[in-house]
DNA sequence: ACCTGAACACCGTTCAAGT
DNA sequence: ACCTGAACACCGTTCAAGT
């Protein structure tokens, strides 16, 4: 069935399956999108460049699904506004997190939500300097408790005795309880913290 | 050359083949790890059950030469001892990084490490339901920051119009020098935030 | 322009065979 | 007990062939 006359693939269809497939908990690979669509592995590559891309098209899908482009107002607001949709975002497809961790960000709609934030940041008086090192900071805690929601049930498995961490374990609170306590707990920290040093720098 | 006398392989050497390749920055498998070891690959499957114990074995390596088990004193400085630990482990093996993240921890060592930090909070008064949450702050915490310095030198490439970040990406510092301030100025917040938290705590 | 099918160079893992 | 070599079921990617 070569060639049909009206395209079975788009790269729209084809985030889609990957979404789908992702969100499922199954392993993605650029095979298991196609066999999702009922179509040969060789028939993307008329439409993506390979399997980073297919990544990057997620990416981007869930950019444009999350990033509050409208935000506006105080730039402390911009900041946990931008974290909690960021938040979201990983709780609802945790499985996506390790694909784009430490991949470089070139979508278009996720590029405009850090500038959204830069652009906060530099306004609310953060000199230039700084800005870009505290959206690695936010970035930092974005990733770290996105993680902290995709890892697995179990993080610990003492084998041998332990003074504290043994007692604890068994009767701690498991899985997006425990992490969105965690998440809350950290957030508080970091604005906190911002705020501290914005006054700080506005004293020089 | 069926059955040496003295044995080629062992889980340490398979340890250091394989922490070689992935400090070279190599990608990291089962079949990278034989060719270095001038072996063939299912003859590891005679020391290690496969993959993942390859990369469990790395973090105990690396628990054994990093993780500070002396460490005594104030419970604020457990817990900067044990992020700065990590800090150095993560800048000094970055690639490493992707491969442990997610996975469950069994390495003695490395759990004795989180023991130690979870004894030194439980005597510090936070509360039992608290201590798990604070260790999973701190761990986003060091995992958000280990990514941030395994990430790419380019971590946004805008390739359209920005109101700050275009402006700011540029000019801005590179690797290492601008991880490790950010990382500096997120442990100062973390500390601050968590002496409030504990303040908090004991008025009530 | 868009899909198939064969091909290539890889994976991780299993297992019989050899000493 | 410990290694080899063949085998299996996978990867991601390329490319000629077909319409």
């Amino acid at each position: 069935m070569p060639r049909p006359r009206t395209p079975l693939l788009s790269t729209d269809r084809i985030a889609d399956a990957a979404m789908e497939l992702v969100d499922a908990g199954e392993p993605f690979g650029v095979n298991a999108v196609a066999r999702r669509l009922g179509v040969t592995p060789s028939s993307l590559y008329n439409h993506v460049a390979g399997r980073d891309e297919i990544i990057e098209l997620m990416r981007g899908r869930l950019g444009e699904q999350y990033m509050p482009l409208e935000l506006d107002g105080p730039w402390d607001l911009v900041v946990e506004g931008m974290l909690r949709a960021e938040r979201r975002m990983y709780a609802e497809h945790p499985f996506l997190i390790p694909l784009i961790v430490g991949k470089t960000i070139t979508d278009p709609t996720v590029i405009a939500g850090y500038d959204l934030l830069a652009t906060a940041l530099s306004g609310a008086g953060f000199p230039d300097d700084d800005v870009l090192e505290i959206v690695a900071i936010i970035d930092a805690f974005s990733i770290g408790f996105g993680l902290d929601l995709a890892s697995p049930d179990e993080v610990w498995r003492p084998e041998t005795p332990t003074r504290t961490l043994g007692r604890l374990v068994p009767g701690a609170q498991r899985g997006a309880p425990r992490s969105d306590r965690a998440f809350e707990s950290g957030l508080e920290m970091l604005l906190d913290g911002l705020r501290l040093r914005l006054a700080r720098t506005e004293l020089d």
